[in-house]
DNA sequence: TTGACGTCGCATACCC
DNA sequence: GGGGATGCGA
DNA sequence: GTCAA
């Protein structure tokens, strides 16, 4: 199965073509990189049956890129990949997942200190030869170091078991504050996936700061990574990272529906509703300037002319098919 | 052939 | 110290 | 670079 080794590769020119600051072309390869990790059938196979217009079908892979997964089969490379790789000979593997250092920034540290790999990366930052560089500085240089402390101890996802005791805590103690109105985990957590990336924390409160307040102050907090009056977000002792967000409540339902995910299937929602003439967003769904639905996420649902989803299965995976004929199979309760 | 491709909060560095 | 710009993450 | 208008 080829998917995957050309989904990184895709994932890879995109993060190239954002260092040279292109538009858009990050966009369309990540999008190819998604759908072919999305799958289902191997593109060897669908390349040998079908052929170049077989690849073309696929959804987000047009001329051009069909031709480079035409290249990826026939000879093992890419070309237009091993130039990038030879411009810029970077680990990405190690240096993608280092927390607030993106393509931007990566492009100056490789220009002006030569840097590649972690290792590099972590000698130059406790050499303090990152602070001076232009856009850059002793925050900065800081942070870096501990997000390159959390990438060697961890690969940034937890095990549902392991951290749902933990939020579990958190969500009584936040609940039982007098300024919450309402409280909702979201994300891969409220999908019970059974790894998660980090968790999310959705409110309803007239009075946000003493919240925050609270929040950034919880048992287990080893960093905060920032605060505001909407929205903050720290690290717990354990590894993970969770973010709390507060709404008003007219909005609730859609920022539930938003941040529940997946991301997948809140791109197929966002197409009926352009289909339909709406537009979902995370503060509601609108036909033109007017909100229609937005308070609750059954509303949204039922406008959109489908049943309710159980967050379990929002992965657009089928379910929104199923849920627009009314076919949605029953989850087993206990 | 041409326009859209999400958008926003927060932190930070830069400029005045 | 304030204010608009940028990078990043979601 | 891809899609849809």
């Amino acid at each position: 199965m080829k998917n995957q080794e050309i989904a990184k590769i895709f994932y890879e020119i995109a993060y190239f073509l954002e260092m040279e600051d292109v538009k858009f072309k990050p966009y369309a390869y990540e999008k190819a990189a998604l759908t072919l990790e999305g799958l289902e059938r191997d593109v060897e196979e669908i390349y040998k049956k079908e052929g170049f217009e077989g690849l073309r079908k696929i959804p987000g892979i047009g001329e051009s890129i069909a031709k480079k997964i035409e290249e990826y089969l026939k000879t093992g490379k890419i070309q237009y990949y091993e130039e990038y790789k030879k411009k810029y000979p970077i680990n990405l593997d190690e240096l993608m997942g280092i927390e607030g250092l993106g393509p931007k920034r990566m492009k100056i540290l490789y220009e002006k200190l030569g840097i590649t790999n972690l290792k590099e990366l972590e000698e130059a930052a406790k050499a303090h030869k990152i602070a001076p560089l232009y856009g850059f500085g002793e925050k900065t240089e800081k942070n870096i170091l501990e997000a390159i402390e959390f990438a060697k101890r961890s690969k940034g996802r937890f095990l549902l078991g392991d951290i749902l005791p933990i939020v579990k805590e958190v969500y009584e103690k936040l609940k039982s504050l007098k300024e919450v109105e309402r409280i909702d985990a979201v994300g891969s957590i409220r999908r019970m996936k059974e790894t998660i990336g980090d968790v999310d924390f959705l409110v309803i409160s007239k009075n946000p700061k003493p919240i925050m307040d609270f929040f950034v102050s919880l048992p287990g907090v080893i960093k905060v990574w920032g605060k505001g009056n909407t929205k903050a977000s720290v690290r717990m002792k354990e590894g993970f990272d969770m973010d709390i967000r507060v709404l008003p409540r007219r909005s609730y339902g859609a920022a539930l529906q938003y941040f529940t995910g997946s991301k997948e299937h809140n791109i197929a929602l966002r197409k009926i509703a352009i289909q339909k003439g709406l537009k979902l967003s995370e503060y509601g769904l609108f036909k033109g300037a007017e909100m229609i639905a937005g308070e609750s996420e059954e509303e949204i649902y039922e406008k959109l002319g489908m049943d309710w989803i159980p967050p379990e299965l929002r992965e657009d995976r089928g379910e929104i098919e199923a849920a627009l004929k009314h076919k949605l199979p029953k989850i087993i309760d206990y």
